[in-house]
DNA sequence: GATACTATACATCGCCCCGATATATGGCCG
DNA sequence: CGGCCATATATCGGGGCGATGTATAGTATC
């Protein structure tokens, strides 16, 4: 499963050009399978020569050409392979947690700025996530209301982590800290 | 932010080899900040190509010999500049969630196969971490208690929202999907 | 009327990452 | 003795991704 299994998904629901297919991830899969235009033309191409997708060029006036792609059998086919992993993967990749890993070597107030700019950026996402289903590319099947819930409960849980939990990494400690350090 | 930086902060804790980091990223990193030899190997070697680090190759008996890097006093400023970023990302690729927003397209067996197994995994997950801390390269500052709380909290809250809204993906809905599909 | 920004649209480049694999030694288990 | 695990370092190819480039046209701003 990688971004061409993805982009396969994304044409069951009808054809698309690489450029609604962004707008479709930042609206809808942005946030648990992000994928930017670095990604997403190369993929095309790809599924172009291996007879996943064919493309067929949209003339236009007073805009870009468009070249929209539509699913092919053998994509169909491609897409179920991919679909039938019984062992998906589910990373995180954070820096926001390794840099509080260290929050020990860093100042109390580099600390405080780090946690209020994730929480205002919590916030935006749970506003934008509630309004769901409303996207570009929905028609909202069963599996997108999942997964949409999905990040609803676990941005309010990760927010409500850190509110619960911040002073852990300021409060008192910082002269505990300096204590164990002179100790040394 | 990136592994070369997570690697300079590892090393305040003390001198370690690659190995040693590895066995680090396993047991603590590993589930918001993953990273094999494929990443490790070629960071240190960067890192001590531009001064970063330092290493002493230490000779043994019966095994391997070991290169056990240090963290220099420039290494330390570009650790700091690392950490002051004020807008670290936390970002999510989840073929699991991928995978279930096609779930209109999958047997509901293949469904099942696939959130069982997840949530065995998390429940393997849940008791590796409550036995925090216990790792190989903790000291367990401030930061690690509440990153792995961090983990703790957020496993515990995935395995509970799969458990209350799987039905979601196969219930009756499967008759619902069936009419649809003919309607069309 | 010039300047700047936004939206539409496609595309590539170089860096980073990462799983798989290679290499080598020695101990343990059956 | 064969197989496997632990220790230890290292590379290779493929994938992904942010940044940037190229074009056109409409809409603000000044």
């Amino acid at each position: 499963m990688d971004v061409k299994t993805v982009c396969l998904g994304m044409l069951t629901d009808g054809p698309a050009s690489g450029y609604d297919m962004k707008k479709c991830f930042e609206s809808s899969f942005g946030h648990f399978f992000p994928a930017g235009y670095g990604s997403i033309y190369p993929a095309l191409a790809t599924l172009a020569s291996n007879g996943l997708v064919e493309f067929e060029e949209v003339l236009q006036e007073g805009k870009p050409d468009r070249k929209v792609y539509s699913i092919t059998e053998k994509g169909r086919e491609e897409l179920m392979r991919g679909l039938s992993n019984p062992d998906p993967s589910h990373k995180i990749r954070s820096e926001f947690l390794a840099t509080l890993w260290f929050a020990h070597l860093m100042p109390e107030e580099q600390i405080n700025t780090v946690i209020d700019g994730k929480l205002e950026e919590i916030e935006k996402f749970l506003d934008v996530i509630n309004q769901f289903p409303d996207g570009e590319c929905d028609s909202a099947p069963k599996g997108a209301l999942f997964v949409a819930g999905f990040g609803k409960h676990m941005a309010s849980e990760f927010r409500k982590y850190i509110q619960n939990n911040r002073d852990m990494l300021t409060d008192e400690d910082e002269q505990q800290n300096v204590i164990a350090t002179v100790a040394r």
